[in-house]
DNA sequence: GTGGACCTAGACAGATCTGTCTGCTAGCGT
DNA sequence: ACGCTAGCAGACAGATCTGTCTAGGTCCAC
């Protein structure tokens, strides 16, 4: 999605831009004239793809969750055809994610705290937190657990929750006890 | 700890204004001088009692701790004497943060994702979040836990993960199905 | 009553932020 | 050759933010 048009250069290093700058430094921390000076791109042409910083703030985000998701579906994936076993794999997508230097938590995460509880950055944080659990509510039920719902709710918590410590301490330690809690939540309930 | 001082009434107000705007609404999204009108003080006392806006965002993460931390250590308390129904009663915390309105995640989440890795705000959400980590330890010590740093971390990343959680949908299930998980991994950790 | 601590009221400076507007340039299809 | 689209460069307005400063009020101890 999103990718209809035909990406001319200017938007796509805007985006670039702020996709990098936004995450490091939180988007309020991150002025628009620092984005146009860093992406090369005059006032105007900034304007016209994006009215305003809103705009750009949920392109971001929709970047965002096309990363991540796609991180997440790769090592669910790379876990093989066993639903169960992708469940667990998917967290191999955390350790690599808070492995990765610059490494600041769940992108969603830090945006919502910035932003009003009905905002439009709030509601798309909601939406992608919503797309990630059924995601895992439809591999759990594949995997034939008996609450598909509780336990994918409870991977996401464990997910959600390396996410943030992972962007805390330096120490590799949060995405391994997370990978294994998950894979003992799993097999507990599966079999 | 931070009362041996008098507390006369102003600095009290400006942080009472300010414990609650700065959770509403986020730290860059509050000025000094909203704080300074609904405190009703003078801009000159306000500067008086915190010479740069960081030293009030620092002291109002103190507070936090405080009130935090007397939440878990009471929901633990009033699951009774046995160290393992203390770590699970600990969830409750949880819970009733979470049905409480104006909920919106963990301040000290929240206040790191608005600010850059090595600033004292951040150092302070590390020592907060170890500081619950180790209590967590020791609980889980006394519980006869064969791993007690891999339980409380895992503890903490259910907890971090329905802070997060329950910050975006209105369902209550996430501190539920942390509550319910925490149990499991506790019963299995410790028999 | 006098000095000091504590407070109020608000002007002010200087930076920074979002968003608008004017002018100019280069390529591209017709 | 012409117009259209996309883009560059940067001045500008208006709001807002942090932090300083002046000026004065109130209460209490001595």
């Amino acid at each position: 999605m999103a990718t209809s048009s035909p990406a001319p250069p200017a938007r796509e290093r805007i985006l670039a831009t702020a996709f990098a700058l936004f995450y490091a430094h939180g988007i309020r921390g991150v002025g628009i004239d620092r984005i146009i000076a860093e992406s090369g791109v005059a006032k105007a042409t900034f304007y016209k793809h994006f009215p305003a910083k809103d705009d750009l703030v949920l392109a971001y985000l929709d970047r965002v969750d096309e990363v991540w998701t796609g991180q997440l579906h790769d090592a669910a994936a790379a876990a093989g055809p066993d639903p169960a076993a992708q469940l667990v794999g998917a967290f191999d997508a955390l350790g690599n994610a808070c492995r990765r230097d610059g490494y600041r938590g769940c992108a969603f995460i830090n945006a919502a705290a910035e932003n009003p509880a009905g905002s439009r950055v709030h509601d798309r944080t909601l939406a992608h937190k919503e797309e990630v659990l059924s995601w895992l509510a439809g591999l759990a039920r594949q995997a034939g657990a008996e609450d598909p719902e509780g336990l994918a709710r409870t991977l996401t918590l464990l997910l959600d929750g390396g996410l943030a410590s992972g962007a805390l301490d330096a120490r590799p330690d949060a995405p391994v006890a997370a990978r294994a809690a998950a894979a003992a939540l799993v097999s507990a309930a599966v079999d």
